[in-house]
DNA sequence: GTGAAAGCGCTAACAG
DNA sequence: CTGTTAGCGCTTTCAC
C-alpha cells in the first residue's frame, strides 16, 4: 500500500495525498476528506523511509551511552527521548560499552542511518588521546557531548561542574571538623577526573593530610565500596570521612562499615554521588550530589534542536550540581 | 557523496560499488581494491535510508517500554539491543508512559519507520479490554510481547511465571511458621495480577487467614512501602511477613519498619521482587525474586529473529523465576 | 565479473 | 487548489 494506491482510490494525484498526509493547508476540505477516507479504508501508513530519502532528513537523532542499565544514563536517555519527541523527533539508542572499537562502530552506524544529530551521553566518550572519530563524525552532523568537551567546530557540550561538588563536600566535612578524609572512585573519565580535582583542591586549601591511601581507586559498584574499607583497615589508615564518586560505591562502603561495627555517620561520614534511588535505600540514607542529569539532558536537546534550526547557541554550557544532605554525614 | 560519485572515481559502475559495499563475492580483487580506495579517499558512508527503501527491509526493530528508568526495563532493553546487534539489527527505543494514547502513537511511529518487528516490554502493554491497536500492528510486522500474552496470528509471547514465585514465597513463609502474611503491590498489570493470583493460591492452600487488609494496593516505589506499614499499624493489623511486587516497595517497607522499631526479619519477614541492585543496598539485604529478564529478553530476540527468517517457533514460552534468599526473611 | 536500467515510496519545485 | 515530473541513493534483475 502506497501513496499511488491511495491517490487512485481517492481519485486525486499523489501530490495531493502527500499534502494531506503532511497537513498542508492548501487542500480543499472535500478533497482532504476524500483522501482521508481512502487512507482510513486502506489502513495505510506512510513510509517514513521513503519520506526521509526524499526529504533528506530523517528527523531522528542518535544517542550513545555505554550502558542504559546505569540509572544515571537511563535518566539522561529518558529525558532526551521525551524532549525530542515533543519536537517530533525519534531517537535511536546505542549501548556501546567501554570499548573504543565499538564506540566507533556505532558512530558509523548512526551516520549510515542518516541521523540528523548525535548526542554522546557520559564523560566516557571523550577518549584520553584520539578523538578523531568524533571529530570526523562532527563534519557530517552536529554532535552534543554530555559531560565532556572537545573544542571543535560542530561539537557542543554541556557539562556538570563535578569538581565544584567534591570541593564543597571537602569544605563541608572540614568545617564539621573532619581531618581524615578520603576519596574513592572507580573509572578515570572526564568527570571522574573532575571530581578528583575538586577533591584535591579542597584538601590542599584546607591543609588536610594526604597519604598514599587518600585517593583510592576500586572496582565499580558495591564491590568497590567494600574493597576500599578492607584496604583501609588492612593498612590501618585513619579515616573519618569517605567521599565517593558513585552512590553504589557509597552503598558498599556503608555495608562493610556495618560489618566491622563502625557507625555511619558517627565514626565515619560517607558521601555519595548521583543522588540516585540508591541513596534512599541505604541505612542511613546517603548524602549525595545531585548532578542534574535531567537538566543537562534538556539543555542538550535544546542545543541540538537549535543547531538543527540554525539558531545561534552557546558552544558550551555548565550546570552546577547540588549537595543533598541526608543522614550519612 | 553517493554511490555514483564513488563509481565515477573508481571508474566502475554503481552496481559494482554496491557489490563491494555489500561484500558480494562476485568482484575481482583488483576492482574491489580500486573501489575501496575510492570509498576511503572520499570518506564515504552508505546511506542506509536509501538502502532500506530499495531493499524493503530496514534491519531495525522497535522496542517499546513505558519507562527506561525502571531498572527492570533497562535490563530488558539492554539485552535486546545487544543481542540484536550481533545479528546486525538496530533498535529504536520508545518510552511510552502508561497512557494508551501514547502507546498507540508510538506503535504507529514504529510502523511508519518500517521496523521489521516490534518488541513490547512489560505486561503493561496488554490493555484490560481493547488490544486492537496491537492486533492491527501485528498484521504488518511480527510482535513479541514480554510478559503478556495475546493469542493472535503474528503475536508471540514470552512470559515469566510470576505466580509460581509468589506461590512459593507463601509456601516458604508458611513452612517457616508464618501465619500472618500480606501482599503489597502497586499497579494492576498482567504480571501484577499473576503475582497476586499465586499469592492467593498459596494462602488458600495453606489455609492462612485472610482479611480486608491481606492484600493492599499502594502507590509505586519506596513511598508505597512506607504507606502499607502506616496503614497496617493504624488499623492494628497483625503481620509477620510481607510479600511485595517490587524491590522498591520492599525497601520502603524496611525503612518504615525501622522507624517503628520492628526488626527485619525477626518481627517481620519481607520479600522483594525483581532481584534488582536495590536488594543489595537495603539493610538487611532483601530476599527477592529473580524473574530472569535477561533470559526473557534473549528468548524474545531469538524468537523474533527466527520469525523474520521464517523459521518455525513456539508462539509462547514460559520462564520460571527463581527465589533468591538473603537476610530479610 | 561487470554494467544498464528499472524501481523502492515519497517530497518538492513548477506549472496550471 | 491540484497535477506533473524529476529526483533522493540504493538494490536487483537481466544482459553481456
Amino acid at each position: 500500500m502506497n501513496i499511488y494506491e491511495i491517490a487512485k482510490r481517492a481519485g486525486v494525484s499523489i501530490a495531493t495525498v502527500s499534502r494531506v498526509i503532511n497537513n498542508s493547508p492548501n487542500v480543499r476540505k472535500e478533497t482532504r476528506e476524500k483522501v482521508e477516507a481512502a487512507i482510513e479504508e486502506a489502513n495505510y501508513t506512510v513510509n517514513d523511509i521513503a519520506r526521509s530519502l526524499a526529504a533528506k532528513t530523517t528527523h531522528t537523532i542518535g544517542v550513545m551511552t555505554i550502558d542504559v542499565r546505569d540509572s544515571y544514563y537511563a535518566n539522561a536517555i529518558y529525558t532526551i527521548e521525551q524532549e525530542f519527541r515533543t519536537y517530533g523527533y525519534n531517537v535511536i539508542l546505542c549501548n556501546t560499552g567501554q570499548e573504543l572499537r565499538k564506540k566507533k562502530k556505532y558512530l558509523k552506524i548512526l551516520l549510515e542511518k542518516q541521523v540528523d544529530g548525535i548526542i554522546l551521553v557520559g564523560s566516557v566518550f571523550k577518549e584520553p588521546i584520539h578523538n578523531n572519530h568524533i571529530i570526523e563524525a562532527s563534519k557530517k552532523v552536529p554532535i552534543i557531548m554530555l559531560n565532556s568537551h572537545i573544542g571543535e567546530e560542530n561539537i557542543y557540550s554541556i557539562v556538570c561542574d563535578d569538581s565544584y561538588a567534591t570541593y564543597n563536600i571537602v569544605k563541608y566535612l572540614f568545617e564539621k571538623g573532619h581531618e581524615h578524609i578520603r576519596y574513592v572512585y572507580d573509572v578515570d573519565s572526564f568527570s571522574g577526573l573532575a571530581k578528583l580535582s575538586g577533591f584535591e583542591r579542597g584538601m590542599r586549601e584546607f591543609h588536610l593530610p594526604v597519604d598514599e591511601n587518600t585517593i583510592v581507586q576500586v572496582s565499580p559498584g558495591i564491590e568497590g565500596g567494600m574493597e576500599v574499607i578492607d584496604r583501609l583497615e588492612k593498612e590501618s589508615c585513619k579515616y573519618t570521612a569517605l567521599v565517593t564518586s558513585e552512590d553504589l560505591i557509597a552503598a558498599g562502603v556503608i555495608k562493610r562499615l556495618r560489618d566491622i561495627k563502625k557507625r555511619v555517620p558517627q565514626d565515619v561520614a560517607v558521601f555519595g554521588f548521583n543522588n540516585s534511588i540508591i541513596s534512599l535505600c541505604t541505612y542511613p540514607e546517603l548524602s549525595s550530589v545531585d548532578n542534574k542529569v535531567e537538566n543537562m539532558a534538556q539543555e542538550a536537546v535544546k542545543i541540538l534542536y537549535d543547531v538543527l534550526n540554525e539558531k545561534e547557541v552557546d558552544k558550551k554550557k555548565v550546570v552546577i550540581p547540588e549537595l543533598i544532605f541526608r543522614n550519612s554525614c
